[in-house]
DNA sequence: GGGGTTAGCATTGTCGACAATCTACCCATT
DNA sequence: AATGGGTAGATTGTCGACAATGCTAACCCC
């Protein structure tokens, strides 16, 4: 029964602007290293300068964007450095947050990831492959139920999507790496905390090589 | 040898604003749940209101503030809760720090948290002795040279910060910890993963029992 | 006394204008 | 050919003004 008669959840332009932008950057509709015009970029989010400029900085904080004074902001460049530095960022945020599934119900948690990882089986495509890829991850981290593991993770995902659309030609996304997540589903459904951060571990040490293989 | 000759590094006015900011709130200057009217600030600051609504814009995404559309922004309040959570996230990030420092040359990384530790012995007063522990935090995590690790550590010490300030009454930091950070910084040098984890999970499981007790 | 309504005021959100800065191009000089 | 100076145009940074919104106090009615 959907409920139509409830609280106004008024959200504010500039992050309904910031949303926009990070989903922009994370699908490769902005480019690493693009320059981002305010007055064109304003224009063609129908708002003015102002929350667009609020907006931008919201990514700036979390990186995404570099400014630079008076010559711009810039959709940030990611070196193999960078995609090191991100998987560490993304190791940490993701080992805490399976922590705390397994300090709670981990076996609800491992069920919920199990109807993930049939989901992900029935992806086909490169695009398709990796979206489940990280779909599991982003539900890893949200069963954790941690507002600051989550807005963390946001970033570190939208940076995951930006690597792999600049090698879209070159990353091999085209396997379906469902039994991978599917063990890594059940260590955390059978609450053994060793095994799932060797799995996430490996997880993490296998999508860094192929990303920085070049 | 002072190298005078340099390319100029020009922070922006939103990043000047929101460090300023930043501090105010770790200190205390700003309270928490205290609402920041935009034309009182932007006159105490000297700028004009929208540069302001921009740095304000870089905290809000850091959680730092809470933006509620039409009626303002507000200094986060921690709960209990966002204590734990904030504690979580703090962990998270310090032990991949560790991990990171462990698995390059954590001898010599050993020996600059000793150095720090040296200070924090010197520390007098309930201030000097929290900031002296927040340094040696500081410091692990710079040491293992990760920007996004850097800059997510960033927002947690503050909220660290303003928990300290908030409690200043009942928190009991008069008492250095200095041996607890020694015993740390001793088994980074020598490089003994284990012993790092259990210690600095121990040092953050004490100081969550401590924050939450009121 | 309690509840509902309305007006006024304070504050927030956004806009367009203007100043400041940077970049690219052209021209003159060596 | 290389270097330096000047200019125009594009873009960024900031400002003040105006519209929109929310809160509070006053007033009226039951």
């Amino acid at each position: 029964m959907t409920n139509y008669i409830e609280p106004l959840a008024q959200e504010s332009t500039p992050s309904i602007i910031a949303d926009k932008l990070r989903k922009a950057i994370g699908h490769g509709e902005l480019k690493p290293g693009m320059q981002l015009g305010e007055a064109d970029l304003a224009r063609k989010l129908g708002v003015s300068r102002g929350p667009l400029r609020e907006g931008m900085q919201r990514l700036t904080q979390e990186g995404l964007l570099i400014a630079i004074r008076n010559r711009g902001l810039f959709v940030v460049d990611m070196t193999p450095d960078d995609v090191r530095d991100m998987y560490l960022a993304r190791e940490a945020i993701e080992r805490a947050a399976a922590r705390k599934i397994l300090a709670g119900d981990h076996a609800p948690a491992g069920d919920a990831l199990l109807t993930v990882v049939a989901q992900m089986a029935k992806a086909t495509g490169p695009a398709e492959v990796s979206e489940a890829d990280i779909a599991f991850h982003e539900r890893l981290v949200e069963l954790a139920a941690s507002p600051r593991l989550s807005r963390m993770h946001q970033t570190v995902i939208t940076e995951t999507r930006m690597c792999i659309h600049a090698l879209e030609e070159t990353y091999s996304a085209s396997e379906v790496r469902v039994e991978e997540h599917r063990a890594l589903a059940e260590a955390i459904k059978s609450g053994d905390p060793t095994l799932v951060d060797q799995l996430l571990t490996a997880h993490m040490d296998d999508a860094i090589a192929r990303l920085t293989t070049r």
